[in-house]
RNA sequence: GGAGAGGUGCCGGAGUGGUAACGGAGCAGAUUGCUAAUCUGUCGACGCGCACGUGUCGCAUGGGUUCGAAUCCCAUUCUCUCCGCCA
């Protein structure tokens, strides 16, 4: 008999803390007392369940290994006498069994509403207003008369189509040309460049994933809908790169010296982004389908907050050779993922449009993801403990591309960044 | 898509009905006059116990047969080899 055991390392934490944690929940205005009550009743049936069925297969176990004994030694009649008792025990170990599943599937399920905790660090608040902006760096730049948005701008220079992409596929997925396919991919290898060179080991990943995938980084069960689904295999094309390539790592238990692991790739990313429209959703603002070079982290907890700091340090490196205007923002509770300790966003100024665009999104789940990825690691005692995962864009290529037009146009066209050319091959677009 | 073989612990690898050999890695302890060797123990998950301990589960997954299943049966799934198709 195979039961269904949740390796839920963090409820003995729940058990432990609860107090702290429903008022650290509070920040996501979360009333998580009844939830936290749920899951230490349900914690605590299924341990009384457990015991008890336990201690009657133990008996059945026992009585099993005398009856193969009084078999050996030609003892048929006692063994047919211990038999009988041995039918009883059995059904009802069999109703434990069912019983023990039945509890443990209603505690994972209470399990899967708590969201992670926030760090001390993170603010209260309900929505985008109330994130904190930690720092601000570059000139917003004052630009010439007559400037244009990017997509005004990827029509007069023929770089960017979106109506091309609409007859092909739908909105949401514009077709690149020219320079502007060009300067995507100087992009990409920038991007990637930069990363590698920060220590990130080049990695490709499949852009499809099974349903354990989706789960072990948090995307499923509960944000199905963010995803595309291709029904007749059962997998999903992925939203960000952090997916496949943090899940490399589940069903691992790793060596101290293999940490920290440092991962960067590329993707495309898919999103069905039901909601919004207008202005805020036109051209690259907002895509059901984008580019991505990801950075993935896996740590000691110990060590996982300097990590998070340094892959702060590492994208505004990049966002200063690119000399474009930008701020980080510490996000509050409303706002923070699900599956988040503590998020930092990277906002770039998008100056024909006067608002600010988020390219990167770096953030610490703690053991959030690796609880539920099985991804854990020795410690210097031989134990094994649950790894911290990160992840970050460096960067998302649709709104750094934005950024880029709008910033950088001029009268002559359009001035490719200093630190791209070498990838371009060409400095303006003209 | 057709045919065959296989899936055993962190890794390798035995085991065809009596309750997971053996080897390696890692860790802990012991020992030896030096970055090493040797010996012993430990090794995944969930419980119970103040504790020394101890119980259950784990042989791809889910069922079934049996007093007892890694082993037998059914379903599913994945991998490998060959054939077919093909970038």
């Amino acid at each position: 008999m195979c039961l269904k055991i949740s390796p839920m390392l963090v409820l003995q934490v729940i058990r432990d803390n609860k107090k702290e944690i429903a008022a650290a929940l509070k920040k996501r205005n979360l009333d998580a007392d009844t939830l936290l009550e749920n899951v230490l009743e349900l914690d605590e049936k299924r341990r009384a369940l457990q015991t008890e069925m336990d201690q009657t297969l133990a008996q059945s176990n026992k009585l099993s290994k005398e009856i193969g004994m009084l078999y050996k030694t030609g003892k048929a009649q006692e063994a047919n006498t211990l038999k009988e008792q041995t039918t009883a025990l059995k059904e009802a170990s069999k109703k434990m069994g069912e019983a023990l599943n039945a509890v443990s599937d209603d505690l994972d399920n209470a399990l899967y509403l708590i969201p992670n905790i926030p760090h001390t660090s993170v603010p209260s608040g309900n929505s985008e207003e109330d994130n904190e902006e930690v720092y601000k760096e570059g000139d917003i730049p004052k630009l010439m008369e007559g400037a244009l948005p990017h997509w005004d701008l990827a029509k007069k220079y023929d770089i960017i189509d979106f109506e091309l992409g609409v007859k092909i596929t739908g909105a949401g997925f514009p077709v690149y040309k020219g320079k502007g396919a060009r300067l995507q991919r100087a992009l990409i290898s920038y991007f990637l460049d930069k990363n590698t060179q920060a220590g990130y080991t080049e990695i490709q990943v499949p852009y499809l994933v099974n349903e354990a995938s989706g789960f072990g980084t948090g995307q499923l069960p509960d944000k199905e809908g963010q995803m595309y689904h291709v029904q007749a295999d059962d997998l999903y094309l992925i939203p960000t790169a952090e997916v496949p390539v943090t899940n490399l790592l589940r069903d691992n238990i790793l060596n101290l010296n293999d940490l920290p692991i440092c991962y960067t790739g590329y993707t495309p990313c898919f999103r069905r982004e039901a909601g919004s429209y207008g202005a805020h959703v036109r051209g690259l603002n907002r895509l059901h389908q984008f580019d991505k070079v990801e950075i993935v982290r896996v740590e000691q907890p110990e060590n996982s907050y300097q990590a998070l700091n340094s892959m702060v340090e590492h994208i505004k490196e990049i966002l200063k050779e690119l000399n474009l205007p930008y701020r980080i923002l510490r996000l509050c509770g409303g706002d923070l993922g699900f599956t988040s300790a503590l998020t930092y966003d990277f906002e770039v100024f998008s100056t024909a449009q006067d608002r600010w665009l988020e390219i990167s999104s770096v953030s610490n789940f703690e053991s959030y993801q690796s609880n539920r990825l099985k991804l854990r690691y020795k410690d210097e005692n031989g134990k094994t403990q649950l790894a911290h995962t990160l992840n970050g864009s460096s960067l998302a290529l649709p709104r750094v591309l934005a950024g880029i037009l709008e910033n950088y146009q001029t009268k002559e066209g359009i001035r490719i960044p200093d630190v791209l050319i070498p990838y371009t091959g060409f400095d303006i677009i003209d």
